[in-house]
DNA sequence: TCAATACTTCAATAATTGTTGAATAATTGT
DNA sequence: ACAATTATTCAACAATTATTGAAGTATTGA
């Protein structure tokens, strides 16, 4: 795996829109979701659906499958997960562990999130 | 961690600047780099790399500290990794270890990436 | 205090992405 | 064969992001 194809996986989550449909389709597992059930449960127009899936497809974090008429979509769960392996590489400096531990067990994230962001003209620092 | 912190991460790691960015820090570890050392490095326009650093600081990947006149910048790797525990949330109805084995060992990922894409034109099927 | 250094902000512009509706292709059921 | 269904492609337009150079802020050392 190389830049370039981490680089796609990052572009393709980088939208609300392919998030959701990322996720519906973690949730789904095995069996995925056709275009239209994908359109109907996050109320996309399918012309829209249509060009976020191919993103995805091309990424590689969905797969697709024909199905008669319809089009099958699955997550790609291991390419997700490979590619923090590849963020991890080399990590630390002398450290090594500071992945390793993490690695394993995710702690609590959110006391590593900043601070709110403040937005435009209020006066919050 | 919402959606929109987890879109936030992922908005800041789909430019190739803030990649190497990224990753430059996850190697340096605990130790950082100041802003001017991360523009050698990557050979960025200073004005270019502060755009990029805010980003990355917002979405709370990078954090920064002030040192006399520079500004040191450091990864936020425990953030990462939480934002993959978000993707595989409520993961696989009914095959939940699809998830959960693959957590814990990440496997050969170049096996799950699509063949390579065809650029305009040829034709390759 | 003054000049040099480190970095950021701003405003203008360039480049890339996202959205929509109309048209198209493929498949199914009658 | 035909109409209905499912989904994609295309071209126009809208919206967002990235890049640059000039100007600005803050800190340091002389």
């Amino acid at each position: 795996m190389d830049k370039a194809a981490v680089l796609q996986v990052f572009e393709s989550l980088s939208s609300g829109i392919r998030l959701d449909v990322f996720r519906l389709l973690v949730q789904a597992g095995r069996s995925g979701r056709v275009a239209g059930e994908i359109a109907s449960s996050l109320d996309i127009p399918s012309t829209n659906l249509s060009f976020h899936l191919k993103t995805l497809v091309q990424s590689g974090l969905l797969t697709v499958e024909q199905e008669g008429r319809f089009q099958r979509y699955r997550a790609n769960i291991p390419l997700m997960l490979g590619t923090i392996a590849f963020l991890t590489e080399n990590c630390c400096a002398g450290h090594p562990e500071d992945c390793a531990e993490l690695r394993g067990a995710i702690p609590d994230v959110d006391a590593f999130l900043p601070p709110l962001e403040c937005s435009k003209g209020d006066s919050c620092s």
